[in-house]
DNA sequence: GTGTGTATCTTTGCGGTGTAAAGATATGCG
DNA sequence: CGCATATCTTTACACCGCAAAGATACACAC
């Protein structure tokens, strides 16, 4: 990025390309990631993604397991250990990520397969997984269950957050104050 | 659909259309979604549908529309209007229709302003929204964080279902009936 | 009935997309 | 220095959404 004189060997070709990807799609939706669009924010040929991602999934790939490793380390950050705190990290990086989150859990836009992903994506789902739970499992479906419960309500708050679809359920409009209040009410309730 | 004779005034392509799309959107998933492809298997030109839907988004939406609506009836088909009942309701939607699911909150697919698509998916939330809760609330924050913890965690687990994602949580496979059981045991977690 | 306006559908054309294949260029190593 | 190789560009092609213009058949006034 500091060195901008024009040359045939790019030098750090990948992560450039990664940054223009994360731009567009910050500035203009997830519909903005073309690869034609993300090489043209670059200032290199339409196909010169080509040899480091193979294709467009790719870099979508390699731009999605950024966002896992960053949602991990949200989450690690977090002072208490606590199902309120971590899911509020969660959340939190939602609203701040929108565009990043979206294209994070979107499967038919990456590869789900690609190794950099899947173990960032593994490490982050842990997070949540090793949260202490407040009354012991019975079972082993008993424990996905609590998991998944844990999970499947972080998960669907930050959609709906992201969606502007709380907004639907509060009489007065959702300032961030007030959604972060709904938020930790939210994540009250057992 | 019982008439196949070739007319140049098809009658009834607006319906046509949209049940080309859905085929193709179970048969090969949201990405075959073009307007081409749509087109192509309901065996007009590519361009047929702009009288009627205006362009790809209007097709998308008003398929959107068609399945908040068959939601909506599922929800209101069960006998108990409690939370896991209603839940179990919309999830087992989610799971037999993912492709469509996965669609009508596709919102850089599709266009929420649209007026079907707006009514359809308002009265889909209101199912949710009207639902008895346990403790009463005290205020209109509390009784928004009620509804959407309830709406979260309904949602979630349905994206987590029909992403797989519940697979990463059990130790055995999760077959159908392993699923049911996870889903009630997740939904009976207060 | 007949004529005409209009809605519906087709054809054509254009700029955009992803990516395969082949060519150009620089790097690094023997 | 020489050359294999990795990196990047150019070219080409099939596909896409959609605007514009043409063809067709319906509907309704007369």
């Amino acid at each position: 990025m500091t060195e901008t004189k024009p040359r045939y060997h790019h030098g750090d070709l990948p992560s450039t390309l990664l940054h223009s990807a994360r731009v567009l799609l910050e500035q203009d939706g997830i519909a903005a990631l073309k690869l034609r669009a993300i090489t043209r924010h670059a200032g290199v040929s339409a196909t010169a993604a080509t040899p480091h991602f193979g294709n467009l999934s790719g870099v979508l790939s390699a731009l999605a397991a950024i966002g896992f490793n960053e949602l991990t380390a949200a989450m690690s950050n977090t002072t208490h250990k606590t199902m309120r705190d971590i899911g509020l990290a969660y959340i939190r990086f939602a609203i701040a990520n929108p565009g990043l989150f979206t294209l994070m859990f979107r499967n038919d836009s990456i590869d789900r397969t690609t190794p950099d992903l899947q173990n960032a994506s593994e490490k982050a789902l842990s997070c949540l997984a090793d949260l202490p739970s407040d009354t012991p499992p019975s079972s082993p479906l008993d424990k996905a269950a609590q998991m998944a419960s844990a999970w499947a309500k972080v998960h669907g708050l930050a959609i709906l957050a992201i969606d502007g679809q709380l907004q639907a359920l509060t009489p007065q409009p959702l300032t961030p104050i007030l959604l972060e209040k709904l938020l930790a009410n939210t994540l009250s309730i057992k």
